[in-house]
DNA sequence: CGCACTGTTGAAATCTTTCAAAAGCTGTGG
DNA sequence: CCACAGCTTTTGAAAGATTTCAACAGTGCG
């Protein structure tokens, strides 16, 4: 019990750094974000359907994706969730989740509105400035999306998010040494790419037998990210 | 001169339309917006630039594009701008405009700061809340974009994107009989749906031996809404 | 062990692009 | 008014990228 309790809070440690590198924090806010309540999800489970609003919750740990069905069946994955990200990181416009949020892995939300206490208020407030700038960085990843999505061929695709995952994986401290934790199917990939998961395993091969990635143990690593940003025109 | 600025105000009217039918406009304010000053391009101009702050500029009358260029010269196409749309719809995320915007015709930009007058604190507050409406909207045509690139065939592209512009100008009143104005060339429609323009060119062609839209002078016509509708699963 | 999911591979089919050329259209200057 | 340049649309044929179909191997789990 009080093990798991210290896993959790332990976890929160990335939400924290997401949001430190962007305001700043007491102390004491610090420790109401560390102890405030959670949810735990397992993988696979929808965590928040079209429509739901989820003002304030955050990823503290896991992965999860943003998800949009097709009647004829096909998913567009419009992006990836990692630690520190939002559920609804265009709320301040009431907009609604507007699409289904499903965990890749367990996952743990941190719902900050839960959080009471004398300060609450301003701590609150914090957390709106910390949602304009994340948003910012969303719309940013929405456009990274449809520039792959538009111009770029199959290996530029591919390329061009991984680089863009181990940027923002960075950011929180998840990655060491361009390694990261890599839970994604390549059927994810192929819905996220709008290629088909067969193209998708050729594509990764590719990459692979030219040195340019490596995958094992659940674990991605990029191994010469120059060659991978000139192939893809990634940039920042 | 006289007659230019009648014109002018004519034009002024789409905008009103638009904002009307999301927020309640005075009289006063009303007139207000209409004799703001605004600003005229030509077809071909560069509205604005990648980094520039637009917070409250409109579109009056024309059409316009966004777009991103690649290093190799190829272009994405994020968006149309039409008339009453926002030059930078997520202005108050601190966002400045993102990509280039080009006018397709000649257009008319009203920049409501502009407005003086006694009343235009409450004036630019309305006018806040009407952005925070559209944005929406254009997350959503965001959201639109992506599933068109990321999931449709050429076909269904197209023929989704034919409909989001026929809904968009319903809405500030520039259709009539499913017939609009269709100012695009096969290259910009090329670029937007991440298609060749000679493939772009086929796929026309096919849509109207299909009887399902129609093109002649400079208008677009939609024949038989419901079928395009099903072709590419479009909603609302 | 067997089932369900994920990754891998080959071959054929399909969609889309590229290349090349020509035709239509528009505005400009002689 | 014609000629011309420049842009847009159109068409055909060949090349290329990606998908589909089908089958099989690996892995984790009850």
């Amino acid at each position: 019990m009080r093990a798991a309790h210290d896993l959790s809070i332990r976890r929160r440690e990335t939400l924290l750094k997401g949001m430190s590198a962007v305001v700043a924090l007491s102390d004491d806010e610090q420790q109401q974000i560390r102890t405030a309540g959670s949810e735990l999800r397992e993988k696979g489970s929808l965590i928040a359907e079209d429509g739901e609003h989820r003002r304030s919750s955050f990823l503290a740990s896991g992965w999860a994706l943003r998800q949009e069905f097709l009647a004829d069946g096909r998913r567009q994955i419009s992006g990836f969730l990692i630690p520190g990200d939002p559920l609804a990181p265009f709320s301040y416009l009431g907009e609604p989740v507007s699409d289904g949020i499903v965990a890749i892995t367990p996952v743990e939300i941190v719902d900050v509105t839960h959080i009471g206490g004398p300060r609450s208020a301003r701590l609150l407030d914090v957390i709106e400035r910390f949602n304009l700038t994340v948003a910012r960085d969303h719309l940013q990843f929405y456009r990274n999306q449809m520039i792959r999505l538009g111009c770029h061929s199959a290996v530029q695709r591919m390329a061009h998010l991984l680089l863009e995952l181990h940027s923002r994986l960075m950011r929180v401290g998840l990655t060491s040494d361009g390694r990261y934790e890599f839970p994604l199917t390549q059927e994810m990939l192929a819905d996220a790419l709008g290629l088909s998961v067969v193209h998708v395993n050729r594509v990764m091969k590719q990459l692979r037998s030219a040195g340019l990635v490596q995958q094992t143990g659940g674990k991605l690593q990029i191994l010469n990210r120059k060659r991978l940003e000139q192939l893809s025109e990634y940039s920042e």
